[in-house]
DNA sequence: GTTCATTACGGATTCCGTAAGGATG
DNA sequence: CATCCTTACGGAATCCGTAATGAAC
């Protein structure tokens, strides 16, 4: 058995079964994994892929196992070479984010910023994809961690760090009737078309709960995955719109009212997501700690210590957590 | 970065940081395993051992974090080829047990003839060793699961499943004083000396502790680490002996009077304990299953999810245990 | 002087690319 | 017919053993 023939079903199994495709993103040759996949399921007497003729159709069950135990073997790969690189020179190399629109447009410019003075030497990578879609690659090993607010608690690989909480805005046009009351309620709201996220995405949930418990069911007009296009369609008047606090502009958004609306939907909490088990190198704990001041390198060892969810809670339970 | 070379840089630092040594254990060439560790630190641009000259001397900091995780690599290499011998046959594979004297002399025998009746094409493999020893291979995997009372908690890699609870028996010559008296006490116990088993063997702990807390300080005339040394010192008059029940056998120790000594000493419990994270194959269920009848396919599963001693205790606290 | 790790070197094996072959949809 | 996996084959790199070298205790 080899890392190589290791790495190869793994990336097979990513690639949904593509032999060529994978080929092609590890820059070699479809043959040679082939290959070597053959090598390998030779030595272990059993096929780790089931085929139709010569298509690569589904993995068999003890393939399952075999290649998520590969991917543990992958990622303690990784956490050498970076023990490695630690120990070389903590402060070079790279660290790969996958988050949000919404934090990647609101949140972290001024923490990567920072973090790129302190630490030139680090390679940055940012990949933005949709919060199931970040978990997954934070849970596979793809990126060293992910931002966001949702979907990450389905992955249970993954140790989730509260950062900060947010509050919603309503944003309606300047002169809107909205804005003539002094503390406007759900109620009043739902009576106009709602313009905001979609399912899934920047605390949806906790906007759908809240209009649940109350028993509304405001129409929506539209949704969209990130702020900028919502206020768009604000500006044109096809509803109002929902949107995290933080992405409302004073300069930029002059056009549109910010009503506060911490009274109406229960904060929601972004998190920073770690793979349990990863080596997490200083400039990561750093980068951490840019972002949530709270969040010390003895509360993230504690933390990723942790198996359970409730375990989590009990440990930041007393920590009071930035409101942005 | 090769698995050869994780597999050279462990079994070193299991032989003490001597390369020859190593060579000789794994059947190849002093220089290959010089080669390839040379290579890997090569690759990964630092020293993992530290060396005086020629000599390794000692594992750096960095070495040693590599080193477990290695270890852990291994370990995965391993499941993986268990899953495959699994898949491929269920009733063919080896099966490694680290034991105390105890267990294997008075505990296994009927376990092991029931097993290799059942599993004859499972390779038995029997360490017998100190408690220390025996829970020291388990954590580091070179046998599937260690069976003793003692020292395992100190491995925190280890899942200790409670296999039976045990009792202590006095051991005399037939006509000593004690065994005039219809239920003797542990001061009178301690007006003998004791010849009884060594510190970290069979239960002595709560041997010590018994005493302790009565506020007695016997002499104990001699320990051993096994009860057919006691016996036999006990034969020669040299004390009374205090032995697990089971290791009085009636037809082979007539001319020993085993006094019941349940009310002096709290019972001790014997556990299986597993490397946390290995695949269990299942006969290796099976074979728990044979010792422990209680511990159930279902059951050993859910202990081994959990990380915490304190999980476990509850896990286990409504089970009733054999009690031999 | 013995033990022990490194260096040197040669043969066998393995790896990996290109090219050709055959199955699937 | 386009896609995709397997087989065939040859050159390059790697691995691993023996023998020689040199440092440590």
């Amino acid at each position: 058995m080899k890392l190589q023939q290791l790495r190869y079903i793994w990336e097979v199994a990513q690639h949904e079964l593509n032999v060529s495709a994978t080929a092609d993103s590890l820059y070699t040759s479809q043959p040679g994994i082939s290959k070597q996949i053959r090598l390998l399921e030779d030595e272990l007497g059993m096929p780790i892929f089931a085929r139709n003729g010569k298509h690569l159709t589904e993995l068999t069950a003890a393939g399952q196992q075999i290649v998520a135990i590969a991917g543990e073997i992958l990622g303690k790969v990784q956490d050498i070479k970076h023990i490695a690189q630690e120990h070389r020179d903590n402060k070079v190399g790279s660290l790969s984010i996958a988050t949000t629109h919404t934090q990647a447009r609101y949140a972290l410019p001024s923490v990567i910023k920072e973090f790129m003075h302190r630490y030139p030497g680090i390679k940055l990578n940012i990949n933005q994809g949709t919060p199931m879609q970040i978990s997954e690659q934070a849970s596979r090993g793809v990126v060293d961690m992910c931002i966001a607010t949702e979907a990450m608690e389905l992955f249970e690989n993954l140790v989730m760090l509260p950062c900060y909480q947010w509050n919603r805005c309503v944003l309606v046009p300047t002169g809107h009737p909205l804005t003539q009351t002094e503390s406007f309620t759900l109620n009043e709201v739902a009576k106009y078309p709602l313009v905001t996220y979609t399912f899934g995405f920047t605390g949806r949930s906790q906007l759908d709960e809240a209009f649940d418990k109350a028993g509304l069911h405001p129409r929506l007009a539209l949704t969209a995955v990130d702020a900028d296009v919502i206020k768009t369609y604000v500006r044109l008047g096809l509803g109002v719109g929902i949107v995290a606090k933080m992405a409302y502009d004073p300069v930029v958004d002059a056009d549109l009212a910010p009503l506060d609306a911490s009274h109406l939907f229960g904060p929601s909490t972004t998190k920073i997501c770690l793979r349990r088990d990863m080596f997490i190198r200083s400039f990561i704990y750093e980068f951490i700690r840019i972002f949530a001041p709270h969040l010390t390198r003895e509360l993230v060892d504690q933390a990723m210590e942790l198996r359970e969810k409730r375990d989590l809670d009990t440990l930041f339970k007393n920590i009071a957590l930035p409101v942005h």
